[in-house]
DNA sequence: CCGGCTTTGTGCAAACATTCACAAGGGCGT
DNA sequence: ACGCCCTTGTGAATGTTTGCACAAAGCCGG
């Protein structure tokens, strides 16, 4: 997903690269310090997060300078700046679109909550759906969508409407102010500056796992090989 | 660049980056195809897939020649060398582990059998779920797991279990055979060399997502619209 | 058959990302 | 207080990805 090559490298000259793996350690400290571990060195977190360490290092010191030459990273500390590098210090409305197969499951998902996105709601256009209680939340009608995301001031969007849908909500959820939006319908959502997208795509993993199962089966499979050379 | 003198190029040159890109064109393709589009140009395939003309050009190029300057490139014909190249046109029996809200959302979705991925199984260690059917298909125990994969040829396996059995249930698919893992569990999988993993993190894209849109707050928020005093 | 128009395929340079390797820094044992 | 040992933080080297710009190539109208 390519992003605005964000304007100008100000005081948040965070490489994209580095953003999308900060969740990853983060939640590798969270398991340490429930593990009682208090410091860490960057070997023991990159393998833990499995990276290389002297990418993990550097990719800290886009934060700063948390760490203790000879010793390592003080646990909750880093645990603390890295949750407020990643904006998880405050509470994020979330609103869901579509209470399908999948949106239920999100709703369902306990880990949803657990690192301050709050489900602010969760819509549906189907009349048989709508009222029904999902995780102690009743599904409400999407004309109400704008309303919604007013009344909490939802910022992030979730799409789990048939692909169909999905621009139609995009746009609205744009128009009523949405300005992140997380999309799992299988198209290309189109949406103007200053929002962003990211997708998650099932069946676009599962194609890139068979382009490299292909390149793995006719390795040792039939004797097909090294034809160059 | 050496010319190489022949052979579609099978031979390991593609980028992962255009990997990652071919099933997306190919989503595209099928709906321009499904639309009666019968040749396409790289400018429009490009806007229709979200991406840059060129790039779009250089990624196709990795497959072969298969356009016609001052004309683009017929539909149909891309759709096949890219379903070839991503391996598409073989049957890739997949198994499913955790039949919990997650599971059974993949099971019930039908863009997972679309593109010649079958479930061929769907296990779960809870006895209370094992047996009821999801999708027309019987929830299997996963004791079952080294059978099925060995009967079925299973290569690929969709981890959807809690995070702490992700690990143990990711081993026991190496062990049966399973090269190639798509991992929902919010855990970094270790696998042995030769073992393809790709995680699906709603989590982590949340993350990401309230950073940018932390970013974005703080511009039009409080004045750090850095203007020179 | 030719010249003009369009679009591909790619050389090249810049941007971005990863990895190595080590000097600088800091704690700890004595 | 000192020096040893360990680990961070980062310069520099290497690898990958992107996007521009244009020559080469194919179609079409005349
Ligand atoms: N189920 C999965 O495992 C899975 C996996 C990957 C991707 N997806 C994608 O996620 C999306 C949802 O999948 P699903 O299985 O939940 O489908 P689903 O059909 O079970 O649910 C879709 C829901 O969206 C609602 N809806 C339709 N149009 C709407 C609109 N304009 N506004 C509000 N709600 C609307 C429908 O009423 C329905 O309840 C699809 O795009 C699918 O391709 C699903
Ligand atoms: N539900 C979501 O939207 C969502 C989103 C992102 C990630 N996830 C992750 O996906 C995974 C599954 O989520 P869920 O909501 O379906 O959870 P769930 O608890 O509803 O389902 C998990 C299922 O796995 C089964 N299971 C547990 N251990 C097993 C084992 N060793 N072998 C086979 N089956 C086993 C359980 O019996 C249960 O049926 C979790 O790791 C979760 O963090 C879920």
């Amino acid at each position: 997903m390519s992003h605005r090559p964000v304007s100008a490298n100000g005081s948040h000259g965070i490489p994209e690269a580095t953003v999308a793996r900060l969740p990853v350690y983060l939640r590798t400290l969270y398991a340490l310090a429930e593990n009682g571990t208090a410091t860490v060195s960057s070997e023991e977190l990159a393998v833990a997060a499995g990276v290389n360490s002297a990418k993990l290092r550097k990719d800290l010191s886009h934060l700063g300078s948390y760490g203790t030459r000879g010793v390592g990273y003080d646990v909750e500390y880093l645990v603390y700046q890295v949750s407020r590098e990643l904006g998880l210090t405050q509470d994020w409305p979330v609103a869901i679109i579509g209470a399908g197969n999948l949106g239920r499951a999100l709703a369902n998902y306990g880990g949803f909550a657990s690192r301050g996105f709050r489900i602010a709601g969760l819509l549906d256009s189907d009349a048989a759906v709508v009222g029904t209680r999902i995780a102690g939340l009743a599904v409400q009608h999407s004309d109400e969508m704008e309303t919604v995301v007013r009344r909490h001031r939802v910022s992030i969007g979730v799409i789990a409407t048939p692909a169909g849908s999905a621009q139609s909500v995009c746009d609205r959820l744009v128009a009523a102010g949405v300005t992140s939006i997380l999309n799992f319908a299988p198209v290309v959502l189109s949406v103007p500056d200053g929002v962003d997208v990211r997708k998650v795509d099932l069946s676009i993993e599962l194609q890139i796992l068979a382009f490299h199962a292909q390149r793995k089966a006719s390795m040792s499979g039939p004797a097909v090989q090294v034809v160059g050379s």
